[in-house]
DNA sequence: CACCATGTTCCTTG
DNA sequence: CCAAGGAACATGGT
């Protein structure tokens, strides 16, 4: 479920059912999840401790916590990979087939749940020193965008992928911003304009507030037992009508062009689906 | 069975 | 040395 909008909605979420709380005892389900540390170390590091912050950082949800009495403050990072769900429930229920880690907190516990292994949780801290600006944050225009972006030659859609030029876009919202900007997902990162740039940070942001504000009003299946996608995939039966034209051109190959009626298209770059509009992304 | 899927890292190739 | 592409990771849905 991760983009910087559903990881931010996610941490909204998560913020009062965490915050405050002490955790317990926490169980690692599947080893691989867990890294660079080994889990027992995880565990180590984990019990005892209580949550005082959690934010996110692009993709990541970050969790400050609290030392044993001498103060000694930690950040453990979760990362959801392609199909993570991180939620809070109690502890009648039965854990998910996938779950691979759980936090036991007073009564109830944190579930990260994660059918295809691709998440992480941690505590190393460098893979945000990598990250490019937060898209939504003050430190983003279209100066810092065409430097960021310097002189590659590779396409705009790949570069907007890298998390080191801008934290946070996925698959999905590349896509969706270099349309709403009307730039084609093929220009050469090195050719777009200052205009073209401009036009880009204003459609990434757009875009993405945009998500964030869908992912907040509609009634969201936190564990995913229904199989909606959390808020991506709003195809399904009775989600439909909440979630319609929710996207421009992702996964719409075929179908028309709000803007200007051509058929969307797919295409392929760099081993991921890119879709546009040939019509008006010139 | 074939192909597709919201991500990141590592390796190879040019 | 760098840029770019592809494989790998692993599982489920269509």
């Amino acid at each position: 479920m991760p983009e910087l909008p559903e990881v931010e909605v996610l941490v909204r979420h998560l913020r009062p059912c965490l915050e405050g709380c002490k955790i317990r005892h926490c169980e690692i389900l599947r080893e691989r999840t867990v890294r660079p540390e080994r889990p027992e170390t995880i565990r180590q590091r984990l019990c005892g401790l209580r949550v005082e912050e959690v934010r996110r950082r692009g993709k990541y949800i970050v969790v400050r916590l609290s030392g044993r009495g001498t103060g000694s403050a930690s950040e453990c990072l979760l990362h959801l990979g392609m199909t993570g769900r991180v939620w809070v429930e109690g502890m009648d229920r039965p854990l998910p087939a996938h779950a691979v880690m759980v936090w036991e907190l007073d009564g109830r516990r944190l579930v990260f749940s994660d059918p295809r292994g691709f998440g992480w949780c941690g505590f190393d801290g460098s893979v945000l020193k990598r990250l490019g600006p937060e898209p939504l944050g003050r430190g983003f225009d279209a100066g810092v965008l065409a430097r960021r972006l310097g002189r590659s030659r590779q396409a705009i859609k790949g570069r907007l992928l890298d998390q080191g030029v801008v934290a946070g876009l996925g698959n999905i919202y590349a896509s969706e911003s270099l349309w709403v900007a009307r730039i084609s997902p093929f220009r050469q990162a090195r050719d777009l304009t200052s205009a073209d740039c401009g036009r880009l940070v204003r459609a990434i942001r757009q875009v993405l507030r945009r998500a964030i504000r869908l992912g907040s009003s509609v009634p969201l299946d936190w564990a995913g037992t229904s199989a909606d996608g959390l808020f991506y995939f709003g195809r399904k039966p009775g989600l439909e009508s909440a979630v319609q034209e929710r996207f421009a051109v992702y996964d719409r190959a075929g179908e028309r062009c709000f803007r200007c009626g051509e058929e969307i298209r797919r295409a392929v770059q760099a081993g991921r689906s890119t879709y546009y509009c040939p019509g008006c992304q010139g």
